[in-house]
DNA sequence: CGTTATTTTGAATCGCTTCAAGTGGTGTGG
DNA sequence: CCACACCACTTGAAGCGATTCAAAATAACG
């Protein structure tokens, strides 16, 4: 089952997409040399399984390209998304050799990876390389606690709406349209994935996603397609603070 | 209101209860020293909050002593724990000068306190220093994921165990008991604060630890002492994977 | 073009919440 | 010392939101 792709491409790091976002970011040249030195890429479809919880891990990575999802499944199959990885996101955890979560890549999905034993050393050396990591381990710690009171509090459509205004944000800015009025994008998940994400069934989802299409807060082109005709509309179902009370 | 007790006891490093496993654990003599002369001791009351969210921080802390509380709520009242400080964890995050999530001292509180801006800059020098703040937030990650979990999949009944399971299992290593057959201790948390860890209202926490005591699961002198015969049951019921299977 | 995977929709059921009433323990003031 | 209020907690009954099971519709694929 689970091939592992071997490297096909080389990407000079000075002109890597993820270069100033990733856990290299705060590197000067020298440190990025030695860390060029021990990288190596991996690629891998849509679909394919990047590693199992429980294996062992020898590497550590960043997400170059495409997107990955962290999940935790209980023995009776249940299963809970727990991260996102986005480019730049940080896989593996220094210090451990076994992995915590499946990993799975929705897209196709392009790693940096580094052996995990020299990548630790030379974090032992390279103090930028731990702030770095630091920096990006505390905003999954919140994105993590945002997420909880979504699992704990929210009802289905606020749940829908939440995750559809993050794909959105995320889109716009990107694209650097302002997240205002008018927003497009596709949807990188299936339902079942947003399930799994939401904490809901795969009908939830879907039925959630027509009726926030009936009342208008959304369009829908296919079944992935997605136009968010104003986005504070969309907003105000996240059930959020939207900030956009009185001061805004 | 939000009374600021001042500072009353003052600790020596060395025979800090928290020495070894807070964010000082790595230090060596000369940093500590460092750490010392900036330190300061702030104490609060069962039920007082330490801080707001959005208000501004100041000064990042280790908890010493006592419980804590890190929650989140939504405009209309809805509120989701999204952590539990207990000694030796981290408060504040070196960067952020406001703060994201509300906290509330749930037993009385000793925190030992550090201003912000001094000690990022010593943070800046002392690898040590963030060495160990990555490994505490990464573990801290850890933990949130396994409430995502859940927070997302599990019944009511298995949340209940699985924080029964969880407080058990730190009472009895506190205590150097084997957390196998017996295992006695108190609830430091208040149904309604339950509810707000589990994302359920504090009738079904009450309902499903009376039938937790109906099947013979944990045994209850007053409210909140429990007295839990057989670990190996209560763990059964936490949905997890036991582990104990085969293997044990 | 048929086959398979994904998604939508419907109907019945279930688990948790909501609203409401009642219990037991603790502290206070008459 | 008792009446009273207050608080944390328990229990009951009705309601509702999400799930479950089932079937049909749509899109994707060889």
């Amino acid at each position: 089952m689970a091939f592992q792709e071997k490297l096909t491409t080389h990407i000079e790091c000075e002109s890597c997409p993820i270069r100033h976002r990733a856990v290299c970011a705060k590197c000067d040249v020298d440190e990025l040399e030695l860390l060029a030195d021990m990288k190596y890429y991996r690629t891998y479809d849509a679909g394919q399984t990047v590693i199992w919880s429980g294996d062992t891990m020898d590497f550590v990575a960043s997400v170059v390209e495409g997107i990955a999802t962290l999940s935790q499944t209980m023995e009776d199959g249940r299963t809970q998304m727990v991260g996102l990885l986005l480019p730049s996101d940080f896989v593996g955890r220094p210090g451990r050799d076994e992995a915590a979560y499946d990993v799975v890549a929705t897209t196709r999905l392009t790693m940096c990876c580094f052996r995990r034993k020299p990548f630790e050393e030379l974090m032992e050396n390279t103090p930028h390389i731990g702030q770095r990591l630091l920096q990006m381990t505390l905003d999954e710690l919140d994105a993590a606690r945002e997420w909880m009171l979504l699992l704990g509090r929210k009802t289905a459509r606020e749940k829908i709406a939440s995750l559809l205004a993050i794909i959105a944000r995320r889109d716009a800015t990107l694209n650097l349209i302002s997240p205002k009025g008018k927003v497009v994008f596709d949807l990188p998940l299936t339902r079942e994935a947003m399930a799994d994400y939401l904490g809901l069934t795969l009908e939830t989802v879907s039925r959630q996603i027509s009726a926030l299409r009936r009342d208008g807060v959304i369009e829908l082109e296919g079944k992935r397609h997605v136009t968010v005709p104003q986005m504070s509309r969309l907003l105000d179902e996240t059930g959020d603070d939207t900030d956009g009370g009185v001061f805004a």
